[in-house]
DNA sequence: GATGAATGAGCATTCATTCAT
DNA sequence: AATGAATGAATGCTCATTCAT
């Protein structure tokens, strides 16, 4: 990598650190592209450079934690199926509550019509993580971790069901509960007992 | 009621039913003021003689069908705890299909932050369903069908969530699946499983 | 007529007269709407009311002298069709003249694609002229003053060719020619010489 | 010629070719240097190693065909001059209509106002073609071709205005009519008949 | 000669909202 | 209650052009 490819990748990065904490400050509707750009200390064009709407630098803010997810829970080889599903519930809800309330919302707003996100495969994030959730299931069947007549397809709906309904419901609350005091809740109460009888012994 | 009350009371319902048309069709940030009052056949300054803001009429729109579930569940009074939360589970789902992809994702966009929302109580929807769902799971403790120690709060909790979720999920994939389809596997293989351990017999 | 659907045309007329002063004066693209609402004293956004975008004042300003030929041409019933004629290449480029370079330009570049020019039937001034030129050959025939065999359609053409070709010219010259001493000359040479073979004596 | 120039020589002619693909396919004003860079294969700098603004590309890409006609006529010794007239009409009427609708429109736009298209002398075409056809016919009157008393100056001056005119109708008209059937006829109705009395015998 | 990241002026356009009628 | 002309703030976005590499 030369040093023009440097200089461009850290002028993204300088977009993206400014557009975060603009992000998590005031929220999406309150900025406007030019506050991003003067925070990272570029052009108001360069901001186009990088990104071809407003919109699409919020994708690739939340890009950032969550994109690490999948690896982590692909070198716990050693666990339990449930404690993997626990960790992912933990982790994601980790990243919600870390990208903060206002990058949520507008993360939910972008993507909830699949048609605005362009072209990437970010734009698609819940497909991203229902295969990838399916898959670990998947694999806990042929691990014999979970017996052959286990309905992942649905258990993967239900579970990536709710983790994005407790995402909506944290920011209809205004972030009036726990994010993560409650994942731990629900994988108690319903994680492990809707598991139970697929687990093998 | 005298004349003049119907015909306002007229005017705002066709300015409700173009709302709902529009927003179905094309989505809310791709309908104005005026595209509303000219399919309501009204002019522009009329549609602030009955919402103070453009985001309101959303509020009005949806809130239509599910105003209705909580008084069905009122008037169910022989039917068991289970047979009501599924009863609520569908009718919620149905409503959702009933209002169309663009209403729904119009919707979950403008409740996302409450504080876009306020002065109705509408804006707190989420809290609303949420109070009446715990009521219901409460009486049922009341009524000894459910144990003592249930844990309505969390259950409620979990419901409202699923629920939710399922709904931005459905947004997400562009309506790539059925909701209603997906509700009955939900309730057979989580809602149920879920609640057993607190059915008092 | 009500006193707001006066006031209504009173701004319309006033955006048209300081677009017309701007427009001779600078040429279109050196000036923008606002320059045009500030001369015109009125806000930015109305220019909006009365005009889709920007280049359709044009198309009003350049309407006004023009749309007048016709009823000149009518109401000479008297004359000998040479005269008419001459009378109408005379009133064409005095039009033109009186227009401005500016504005002929502009309004030349709008028109050379139609597709451009939305709705009405002044997108389709070539369309219009060369019917209503037509229409007048062929009432000469009809009143015997041209032969029966008299190709009217081509006349038609090469007329509005000449005069359309004239102004391109003019404005290509950047004005360095008089418009209406050449339209004399090219009546004299040319436009008699062609028509004398079908003239009826 | 070393390989350098070759190599810049060859650069440049994919920007021409590029630009005369786009242009024709969209017109100047929906395509922009990036578009025309890209098809070219080169960055976008590049172009204005060639051209010192995104206009000039314009001239490059029509002076090409018109260019001919010159030089053919020159070639054309032994033809009376109404031939060469004719063959004038004709070949510009080919021009245009190869160079294609769009290029046409851009073309016009742009030499309409010869301040725009400074520095060359392609600015100035309109002059070109009238200098060289206003050639043209002096020498046919020194030739003794046509009479002593013939106004070149005002022939010439009808000639191009119609030829103009007729570009211009055809950009008009969207393309309703053939540009080099019509040709043919104005040459036999009005071209002949113009100059019939000129003719000496 | 070629590159392509950076620039930043420039502007059309939208549209929610107001208010005199 | 209804109207619809007027408002004017607000801003996303384009793109020709430059210049360090």
């Amino acid at each position: 990598m030369n040093k023009r490819q440097t200089a461009a990748l850290e002028t993204k990065r300088k977009l993206i650190t400014a557009g975060l904490e603009l992000l998590r400050e005031k929220g999406f509707d309150a900025i406007n592209v030019e506050d991003i750009t003067q925070k990272a200390g570029v052009a108001k064009g360069t901001f186009y450079t990088y990104f071809k709407r407003k919109e699409d630098i919020v994708l690739d803010i939340s890009r950032v934690p969550f994109s690490e997810i999948a690896d982590e829970i692909e070198n716990m080889k050693e666990l339990h199926i449930i404690e993997k599903l626990i960790h992912y519930y933990h982790r994601f809800m980790e990243c919600v509550e870390s990208c903060g309330i206002n990058v949520c919302r507008q993360w939910t707003r972008d993507v909830l019509d699949p048609n605005n996100v362009p072209e990437t495969k970010d734009g698609q994030k819940w497909k991203y993580d229902y295969d990838m959730l399916k898959n670990i299931l998947d694999n806990a069947v042929r691990n014999e971790e979970l017996k052959e007549n286990t309905p992942t397809e649905l258990l993967t709906h239900i579970i990536i069901s709710e983790l994005y309904g407790m995402m909506t419901c944290w920011c209809m609350s205004d972030g009036k509960f726990e994010p993560l005091d409650w994942t731990d809740k629900f994988c108690e109460v319903q994680l492990k007992t809707m598991l139970e009888k697929y687990i093998r012994r």
